[in-house]
DNA sequence: ATGGTCGGGAACCGA
């Protein structure tokens, strides 16, 4: 089974993309972030005409996340927990199968210092207890999404000029640390410990052609997951498309 | 070069 995420930045803007790049990759799910819409005004008629069904946890305006299935899938749950009074629309769980798959939208958390930043830890703080009784399943796991954070500087074209930005503060470093050693595989690191493995180029400044790019979307593997892990990839010529994402599809197999 | 470019939604905010 093929299991994507995807940062596809409007889904009104970019619902051509997304329909190329279905038919071209062939997922059997995918976990979108980004899709700026309302609930009830997601495309799922145009999406269902294509094949696909639709999870839709939406936000007017700003972040929304949605999973996309062939076959129908569970919703397990929508929202992170741990905070009732948090409206943003940044976290869907589902069942794919036997494999429990959770779509996330990570808090970008600039300026720093300030309430951005603060939001950010703390939602990473729940997602880490989240990710603690996820582990406690026997069936597997895969947590995928744009996490907006840069683990290393081996991740980024240009970490120097990045230092004051809260992907890549200590503090959201540690954190995403703190997740992975709960026993979860960063898929497409293990599998490419030495590559360049951009998933994102900002539009400003001519990032793409130049390639000053940054890894911060990524799927983690529990791992019952990880041992059926087969195959990984990041789909980076989609950046090059005529309105493009500024983010690109990063996916799994698992057998 | 203290800039640059997108999307959403209709003036700025968020990234």
């Amino acid at each position: 089974m093929k299991l994507a995420s995807y940062n596809i930045n409007g889904i009104s803007a970019r619902l051509p993309r997304l329909l190329d790049w279905l038919a071209e990759a062939e997922p059997d799910a995918v976990a979108l972030q980004e899709i700026k819409c309302e609930t009830d005004r997601f495309p799922a008629a145009a999406l269902k005409e294509a094949g696909w069904h639709a999870l839709v946890h939406g936000q007017k305006g700003f972040n929304g996340v949605a999973i996309l299935s062939r076959q129908p899938v569970a919703e397990v749950r929508r929202g992170l927990p741990g905070d009732d009074s948090d409206e943003q629309s940044r976290y869907i769980e589902a069942m794919v199968g036997d494999v429990l798959l959770a779509g996330l939208y990570l808090p970008n958390g600039n300026p720093l210092p300030g309430p951005k930043f603060d939001y950010k830890l703390s939602w990473m703080a729940r997602l880490e207890a989240r990710a603690a009784e996820l582990m406690e399943r026997d069936t597997p796991v895969v947590l995928a999404g744009d996490w907006n954070v840069c683990p290393t500087d081996h991740d980024a074209a240009r970490p120097d000029m990045m230092r004051g930005d809260a992907l890549f503060q200590p503090e959201s470093r540690a954190a995403f640390r703190r997740i992975l050693s709960q026993g979860w595989t960063d898929a497409i690191r293990a599998a490419r410990p030495y590559a360049d493995c951009y998933t994102y180029w900002d539009y400003q400044a001519g990032a793409w052609p130049k390639n000053w790019g940054l890894r911060i979307d990524h799927i983690l593997l529990s791992p019952a997951a990880a041992d059926r892990m087969t195959d990984c990839g990041i789909d980076r010529e989609t950046r090059g498309a005529e309105r493009a994402s500024d983010h690109v599809p990063v996916w799994v197999v698992i057998s």
